[in-house]
RNA sequence: GGGCGCGUAGCUCAGUGGGAGAGCGCUCGCUUCACACGCGAGAGGUCGCUGGUUCGAAACCAGCCGUGCCCACCA
C-alpha cells in the first residue's frame, strides 16, 4: 500500500458509499469485465437474459430485488472462472410506451390520427432514443454486471426479424390464424388484449328479471341477468334440457320485448336449472359462454355495441348511448311496460382491463389467434421431467395446471407501437393473404397486380418478449452468441410473468432454438409496502431504490433487499438495509485495522495456534454454507450467515483476541488475517460490489479487480472441529464471566481476582472479561463455571449474594425440568440413545454447579 | 367455486419432531488506541384457537378463526 493509500484509510473512519461507487462501476467497465467473448459452450460457460424492463419504465424494488439476485450469480460465476454473460435491455412495451407518447402529444394539443401512423410511430422512437435509456443507467446505479456494449431493444432490426421468422413459421404450422372471435375488449385502449392481460374485480350490479313473453302462449319466461343492455342482441333462450318445467316449450318461440325479435327456445346443458329461473337469455355477440352456446346452436351474431363501448346502429333509438345509459333506459322502458319483475343488489367477479381500468367489453371480432396446445406439449414435458426446474417447487404444478388448461392466445392488438402484423392484403381481390418475412417486392398481388396493403394491427408485446432469451443472441442467425450461450443458466422473476412470459419462453425456446431456454427459474417474493400494501405507483405506496441507493449505497440496498427475500411476501425492511450499510460499514473498519497493522507478509493460513485454527475452521465453514445457499437461491440465508460471521466470528470475537498480536506485527497472525480477509472480501463481492472491492484496492495481494478475482472454494482441510469446540467453551466462558460482573454491578474497568480450577484457558478469556486468575486477592466469594472469584473491594456483598441465590433458582428448576424428562419411562425406552445421554450430562452439570455454590 | 400461502418477542421476519432465534426497537453500563452506523450486558414470546398422532409438537394430521395472493364463462 503507498502511503496516499494509506492515509487515505487512516483518515476516512467511515465508509461512504456515495464517493466510491460511481468510480469503481467506472473501473469495471473499462476493464471489459462484463463483456465476454463469444466463445465456449453453454455447458461451460454461464449466461443470463435479464427480464427486460419497460422502456417508459423506471427502476423499480421488483428490479432492484431481481437484480441483486441474478447479479449475485452472475458475479459469482464469473469469478469462478466461467465465461459469463448477462445480457440486457428494454422492452418496447405496447401500449405503455404509446399511452406514454399520446400523452405529450395531447399536451401539445394534437392527437396521433392527426399525425398518421408513420409519423406517429416515428415520434414514438425519437422518444425512446432520448428516454429508453434512462432504466438501463439505473442498472449501473444498482451495480448490476450486465454487457452493457450488447444491449437490446425488442423491436431492433434483428428482432423484427427474429418475430417475423416466427410468425411465418407458426403460421405455415397452422398454429396462427384469423378468425372472427369474442375476445376481451378494451374500450379504453380500443385494441383486444389476452385473457391474461384481463383481471377480474368484485363489483355490485344489479340483477334484473325480465318477462320475455311466448309466441302463441300466455306463459313468459323470465330470464336474469346483469346486463339488460344487451338483450337488443338477444338471439334466443336456453334452458337445461333436463329441466322438466320448460320442456314443452323446447323448439318454440320467445318474443323479445321492446324489439319484437322471434327467439327460439333452445336446450342446453350449460343453463343452470337452480339459478333463477333456469331460463337464460343467449347474446352470442356481447357474452363469452352465449357466444359459445350460439356457435353450437347456430344462432346469430348481433352486436349492439361498438368499439368505443357505445350503443351502435343496430341498437335503434339507444344508439349512442354508454352502455351505463342504455342499462338505465331499457329498465326504465321494461319498468313501464311491467315486463320487469325484479331487481336486486348482485356481487360478482367482472373483468376489467389490466391495461386501461375500464370494464372489459366481450365483442365478437377479426384477430390473429395462436393456437397454444401443440407449443405446450414439450413445455409441460419439460418442467414435468424437471428439465426446466421451477423453485420454489409450488410453483412448478401453479405453471402445469396453468399449462394443461392453456386456451388460444389473442395475439393481435389494435395499436401503432409495435410488431406489426407481417401479412399483406390484396385492396382489390380475394386472394390469400401474404404472410412473409419481409414486406413482398413489388407490393403487388401476384393474381390481380392490385396493390398489397400490410395488415394495420401490431402483436401482442409478450409475443416478441417469448423470443427474449435467444433473439436477443442474435437468432436466427447462428452467430458465435447463440452457440456459446443458449441456452441460459437462469431465470429468476416475480411470480405475475409465470404464465405471461416464463411459460411462453418456455414454449418459443423449444419450438424455435429446440432447446429449453433456461435450466432453473426461480420464483421471488414481492416486496411490499412498509405498511403491507403493494408497493405502486398510484396508491403513492412505491419506495424509490435510487433514493435508498443515495442515501446508505447500493450494497446496502443489495444486502437488505436479498436478506428480506423470502419465499413469502414481505414487507420492506429499512432495518435490513440498515443492516446492509452497517455490515458495509464494519467490514471496512476491520479491513483498516488488518491493513494498518499487519506486517509485510504474503497471505496465508497459520495454524499453529488455537485461535487461529478456530477463526479458519469458522471461515471456510462461512464459505461453504454462503456459497451453497446462493446457489440454491437462499439468499436471504446466504447474506445473513455472511453478515453473521463476519459481525461475530470475525470482529466481536477474534479481532479482539489477536489485538495485542496484531499490534505486535506477529507474523502468524498478520498472514492468517490477510488471507482471511482476502476470502471474505472475495466471498461477498456477489452480494455486496462495491465496499468490498474499494476494500480489495488496499490488500497488498491485490493483482487485479475483485470483480475477476477467484472465488474462494472452501478448504476442508482448514476444517477443525476441535479448535472449534475449544474456543466455543472459552468464548462461552468469557460471556458467563461478563454476565456475572454486569448483574453484579462491578465497575466496567475494575479487574477481579480470581482462580480457576481444572483448566487453563486462554489469555484472551481473562482479558476479555477483566479477570485476573493469578489467584492475587482474599478468600473465593462466588463461583462462575470453573471460576473461583476472589474478594475485592470491587465487589458488593450483597449483590454477589443475591446473585447467587439466583443462580441457585435458575440451577434447580433446570434440575427439575431435566428430572421429570428422565423420569419419563417412555422417554428413555423411545427416544434416541444420544438424547438420552445429552439430557443425563446436563443434569450432571446442573447438578455440579449446584453443589460448587453450596 | 377451485388452488396456493401466511398467522412465532413491541415491529419486520427466520426456524419442517428433542430445552424458542435474528435484525431493529427498548433498558443498563462503557468517549476500551478499527468502527458511537461502535462495544458489553439485559429485559421481553401460553409459537392464532380446539382436538389428534407421538416418549416428546412452534413444527406432523383434522377442524375452526383471521389474513393475503392466484385461477375460474352460473347469467
Amino acid at each position: 500500500m503507498d502511503a496516499a493509500k494509506r492515509e487515505q484509510l487512516e483518515q476516512h473512519t467511515r465508509y461512504e458509499p456515495g464517493e466510491i461507487e460511481a468510480r469503481v462501476f467506472a473501473e469495471w467497465m473499462a476493464g471489459g469485465y462484463f463483456h465476454p467473448e463469444a466463445t465456449g459452450t453453454p455447458a461451460e460457460n454461464f449466461s443470463v437474459a435479464i427480464p427486460p424492463p419497460n422502456v417508459t419504465g423506471v427502476l423499480h424494488m421488483g428490479h432492484a430485488l431481481n437484480g441483486s439476485m441474478q447479479d449475485a450469480l452472475v458475479r459469482m460465476n464469473r469469478m469462478r472462472g466461467r465465461n459469463t454473460l448477462w445480457i440486457l435491455g428494454t422492452d418496447h412495451a405496447g401500449i405503455a410506451t404509446q399511452a406514454v407518447v399520446e400523452k405529450e402529444l395531447r399536451a401539445e394539443g394534437k392527437t396521433r390520427q392527426e399525425l398518421g401512423r408513420e409519423a406517429f410511430v416515428e415520434r414514438v422512437w425519437e422518444w425512446k432514443e432520448e428516454y429508453g435509456s434512462r432504466i438501463v443507467e439505473q442498472y449501473k446505479r444498482l451495480g448490476a454486471s450486465c454487457d452493457y456494449e450488447r444491449e437490446r431493444f425488442t423491436l431492433d432490426a434483428g428482432y423484427v426479424k427474429a418475430v417475423h421468422k416466427v410468425f411465418k413459421a407458426l403460421y405455415d404450422k397452422g398454429y396462427i390464424y384469423r378468425d372472427n372471435y369474442m375476445v376481451n375488449w378494451d374500450p379504453g385502449t380500443r385494441s383486444a388484449i389476452s385473457d391474461l392481460e384481463v383481471e377480474n374485480r368484485e363489483v355490485t350490479d344489479s340483477l334484473f328479471s325480465i318477462d320475455y313473453p311466448v309466441q302463441g302462449s300466455d306463459r313468459v319466461l323470465t330470464v336474469a341477468t346483469v346486463r339488460p343492455e344487451t338483450m337488443l342482441a338477444d338471439t334466443a333462450v336456453a334452458v337445461n334440457p333436463e329441466d322438466e318445467r320448460y320442456a314443452d316449450l323446447v323448439g318454440k318461440f320467445a318474443v323479445l320485448p321492446l324489439v319484437g325479435r322471434k327467439l327460439p327456445i333452445i336446450a342446453d346443458a350449460h343453463v343452470d336449472p337452480e339459478f333463477g329461473t333456469g331460463a337464460l337469455k343467449i347474446t352470442p355477440g356481447h357474452d363469452m359462454n352465449d357466444f359459445e352456446i350460439g356457435r353450437r346452436h347456430g344462432l346469430d351474431e348481433i352486436t349492439v355495441i361498438g368499439p368505443d363501448g357505445r350503443l351502435n346502429g343496430e341498437a335503434g333509438e339507444f344508439e349512442g348511448l354508454s352502455v351505463g345509459e342504455a342499462q338505465r333506459a331499457i329498465a326504465a322502458r321494461l319498468r313501464d311496460k311491467g315486463l320487469l319483475r325484479d331487481e336486486q343488489p348482485y356481487t360478482h367477479a367482472v373483468p376489467f382491463s389490466h391495461r386501461s381500468g375500464e370494464r372489459i367489453e366481450p365483442l365478437i371480432s377479426l384477430q390473429w389467434f395462436c393456437r397454444m396446445d401443440e407449443l405446450a406439449a414439450p413445455a409441460i414435458k419439460a418442467v414435468a421431467d424437471d428439465e426446466v426446474r421451477i423453485q420454489p417447487e409450488q410453483w412448478k404444478r401453479v405453471y402445469l395446471n396453468w399449462m394443461e388448461e392453456i386456451r388460444p392466445w389473442c395475439i393481435s392488438r389494435q395499436l401503432w407501437w409495435g410488431h406489426q402484423i407481417p401479412v399483406w392484403y390484396c385492396g382489390d381481390c380475394e386472394a390469400d393473404p401474404v404472410v412473409a418475412e419481409v414486406a413482398p417486392d413489388p407490393a403487388k398481388c401476384l393474381q390481380c397486380g392490385g396493390v398489397l396493403v400490410q395488415d394495420e394491427d401490431v402483436l401482442d408485446t409478450w409475443f416478441s418478449s417469448a423470443l427474449w432469451p435467444f433473439a436477443t443472441l442474435g437468432w436466427p442467425d447462428d452467430t458465435p452468441e447463440l452457440r456459446a450461450f443458449y441456452p441460459t443458466s437462469f431465470l429468476t422473476t416475480a411470480r405475475e410473468i409465470l404464465f405471461l412470459w416464463v411459460a411462453r419462453m418456455v414454449m418459443m425456446g423449444i419450438e424455435f432454438p429446440g432447446a429449453i431456454p433456461f435450466r432453473d427459474v426461480y420464483v421471488h417474493s414481492v416486496i411490499q409496502a412498509r405498511d403491507g400494501r403493494r408497493m405502486s405507483k398510484s396508491l403513492g405506496t412505491g419506495i424509490d431504490p435510487l433514493e435508498e441507493i443515495d442515501e446508505r449505497g447500493a450494497d446496502a440496498l443489495r444486502f437488505g433487499l436479498l436478506a428480506m427475500s423470502s419465499t413469502q411476501d414481505v414487507r420492506y425492511s429499512d432495518a435490513k438495509v440498515e443492516q446492509g450499510s452497517d455490515l458495509a460499514n464494519k467490514l471496512y473498519n476491520a479491513s483498516r485495522l488488518i491493513l494498518l497493522n499487519a506486517a509485510e507478509v504474503a497471505p496465508a493460513p497459520r495454524t499453529a495456534r488455537l485461535e487461529d485454527r478456530w477463526l479458519l475452521s469458522r471461515l471456510e465453514r462461512t464459505i461453504a454454507s454462503v456459497s451453497a445457499k446462493l446457489e440454491a437461491f437462499d439468499f436471504s440465508h446466504a447474506v445473513q450467515d455472511a453478515y453473521a460471521f463476519v459481525y461475530g466470528d470475525l470482529c466481536d470475537w477474534y479481532l479482539e483476541i489477536v489485538k495485542p498480536r496484531l499490534y505486535e506485527g506477529e507474523e502468524d497472525v498478520s498472514a492468517t488475517l490477510l488471507y482471511a480477509l482476502e476470502r471474505v472480501l472475495a466471498l461477498l463481492h456477489p452480494t455486496m460490489p462495491f465496499v468490498t472491492e474499494e476494500l480489495w484496492s488496499f490488500h497488498p495481494a491485490r493483482d487485479g479487480h475483485l470483480a475477476v478475482h477467484p472465488f474462494p472454494d472452501a478448504d476442508d482441510s482448514l476444517f477443525d472441529p476441535d479448535a472449534e469446540e475449544e474456543v466455543a467453551e472459552e468464548i462461552a466462558l468469557t460471556r458467563s464471566l461478563r454476565t456475572w460482573r454486569d448483574l453484579v454491578g462491578v465497575p466496567a474497568k475494575a479487574v477481579l481476582p480470581a482462580v480457576i480450577d481444572g483448566m487453563a484457558p486462554s489469555e484472551f478469556v481473562g482479558r476479555l472479561s477483566r479477570f485476573a486468575f493469578d489467584g492475587v486477592g482474599s478468600e473465593p466469594v462466588a463461583s462462575v463455571g470453573p471460576v473461583r472469584v476472589l474478594g475485592s473491594d470491587a465487589l458488593d456483598a450483597a449483590a454477589v449474594e443475591a446473585r447467587l441465590g439466583k443462580r441457585r433458582e435458575e440451577l434447580t428448576a433446570e434440575i427439575e425440568r431435566a428430572e421429570r424428562k428422565l423420569g419419563n419411562k417412555g422417554f428413555v425406552a423411545k427416544a434416541p440413545g444420544a438424547v438420552v445421554e445429552e439430557e443425563r450430562g446436563k443434569l450432571a452439570r446442573y447438578r455440579a454447579e449446584l453443589a460448587e455454590l453450596g
